[in-house]
DNA sequence: TTGCGTGCAAAGGTTTTGCATGGCA
DNA sequence: TGCCATGCAAAACCTTTGCACGCAA
């Protein structure tokens, strides 16, 4: 077993996803940590994240631009991910009804659905009424 | 509507992909119909590979390494779409329940899902077994 | 002192974009 | 002829990697 050293980049970087409820990007940990002061390279993040997922503290989401990040404590079971393939955001989906959805399917279609690479793709509330104006 | 030309380039992708019920990326369409001797830029591929996902031709997955596309004939009609991460199986679920999602989300999450672009991934019985038989 | 962690920069890979040209209708 | 499609190359991105140095234990 390797040794984990205790050092402000890594304390940063946890301190950082801890406070942030949502799903996270390498970019978005650089970015916010650079505004505070505490610069973090970029490669230091990426490995830092590996480090996380793999020792199972933080869960690994893949859209289809890049990776997203979330602490675990956070995910009480299954969640769906909604993204608007007009402005791109990324909706983070908590609701019942749709955590009934793995469970309908893997019992009656025998399929173990992962929500760690499942997105539904659409379109957000503000991007419809846009599209809609123009019709 | 916009008028969609019929060209070879464009004849050369769909067949290729509609020959192909696999995982295809981009990257295999280039080298592939550039060994056939029909050279088909990579901008082009990937021009055409949206227009046939947003017309539902294609499904468009995600895997960790980039996009992958795959024919799909019955994709007309609303009915969901099961990927299997390990063997690469398209299901096409036709349920009452899974219907009820995309209602579901855009009545109580004003999100308009698309569902030409959505796909659910996960493992699929044979690759769920094969799995727990290693654990 | 040991050896993991970090920063920097460069590399690697995929996908997008601008612009001039080609080709379908 | 009008307009979309294409090709080329550059750009934009995300992520990884090599190497020297920093720093925790």
């Amino acid at each position: 077993m390797k040794s984990d050293y205790e050092t402000k980049q890594k304390a940063a970087i946890i301190d950082f996803i801890k406070s942030n409820s949502g799903h996270i990007t390498a970019k978005d940990i650089v970015r916010e940590l650079s505004d505070c002061g505490e610069k973090v390279s970029t490669a230091t993040v990426y490995r830092r994240l590996d480090k996380l997922v793999s020792s199972g503290m933080l869960k690994k989401y893949i859209t289809d631009k890049g990776a997203c990040y979330q602490y675990s404590s956070e995910c009480h079971g299954d969640h769906f991910h909604l993204k608007c393939t007009s402005c791109g955001t990324l909706f983070h989906v908590d609701c019942e009804f749709l955590m009934s959805i793995a469970p309908h399917i893997m019992e009656h279609h025998n399929f173990k659905v992962d929500s760690r690479r499942t997105v539904m793709y659409g379109l957000c509330e503000n991007c419809n009424m846009e599209e809609c104006a123009y019709e």
